[in-house]
DNA sequence: TATCTTTGTAAGTGATTACTCACAAATGAC
DNA sequence: GTCATTTGTGAGTAATCACTTACAAAGATA
């Protein structure tokens, strides 16, 4: 990986973020990352060929994370652990960046990535069940769907308050 | 409003919907509508006039879909009323297309339409201080941001079986 | 040093973009 | 019927889009 191609992933992953996939040109991408826009059709082929690098990048940080929950066998621990990885987005810009470009790409090019969250929700699922939940699947679909909201809120509404929000619904499952 | 100009509005609530404002073009709205493009900017002026246009009245219907639960007395109404209008996107396409373009538009242009729900969550807030409920307007909060998920996932993911979530969700307001 | 491959650039390409403009048809008021 | 206004069209516009191409610089291998 030269040095600039991963200056390009970088600000295409900012701009993308920023500004949505379609609506960000290569060329605007090229400018950020201080380089021709040929370059860019060099190393990654095409415009979606950029974001498929970004958002592949992406998917093995998002593994890496969840493996540590999918791996527990504490169940309240898998319930908080999921928690501490909602609450990861408000530390890191990047992974912010990241994240955020998720949603925005579901949305623009409405694709869920549902594969992507599949092990966690059967970590959560399984977690449900021994803690004697009812429909520990649903339990668990319903948990991961209140923490989409979350994100919604978060990156869209400016003055956002999450933390007591996160808090409460913290409390309903008894953490 | 003549019989053109409301083609125009239907074509572009259904394409911003389908492929989001920035990568809809007026050709192309004006192409599914049946006129001439230049009548487009007679009308709305500009592409964001023509946004502005379908979202004032979309506003206005959604006025109309909060006042009957902003009225409601009975505090365990507001709640279950509230899961009425989550379930009715589920009702008619032009609704349905609707909801589905303010969440678009949210992601895509970052403009969070708070001010929309509010007397909504005012109603919920209040009903819950009736109910008991510790904080309640934290619990407002927790409900709108449980459907806002829901909805992402009924909008984004194909085979999403939104019913027994909100079953679930419903149960635990005692619903 | 000579040669081959990779990395990089600058100046293009045709297609599409939002939008304008000159003009025609329809409508309404008197 | 006449005139003014509104509604509508089709052919423009400059700017921007994703992408290509010809060619140069840099690195690696011999």
């Amino acid at each position: 990986m030269t040095e600039k191609k991963e200056k390009i992933l970088q600000a295409a992953l900012e701009l993308f973020a920023q500004e949505g996939f379609k609506s960000t040109s290569t060329s605007k991408v090229a400018k950020r990352a201080g380089v021709s826009e040929g370059l860019i059709f060099r190393h990654f082929e095409n415009k979606e060929g950029l974001l498929a690098a970004i958002i592949q990048e992406g998917e093995e940080r998002a593994k890496m994370l969840f493996a540590n929950i999918v791996l527990e066998t504490e169940p309240m621990e898998v319930v908080r652990k999921t928690f501490e990885i909602a609450q990861m987005m408000r530390i890191s810009k990047e992974a912010a960046d990241f994240w955020k470009l998720q949603y925005k790409i579901k949305w623009e090019l409405e694709q869920y990535g549902e594969h992507k969250m599949e092990p966690l929700q059967r970590a959560l699922t399984d977690a449900f069940a021994k803690l004697g939940y009812e429909s520990p699947h649903l339990e668990a679909q319903l948990l991961l769907i209140s923490l989409d909201g979350l994100a919604t809120r978060f990156y869209l509404q400016d003055d956002f308050d999450i933390d007591p929000v996160i808090k409460l619904l913290k409390s309903k499952y008894g953490i």
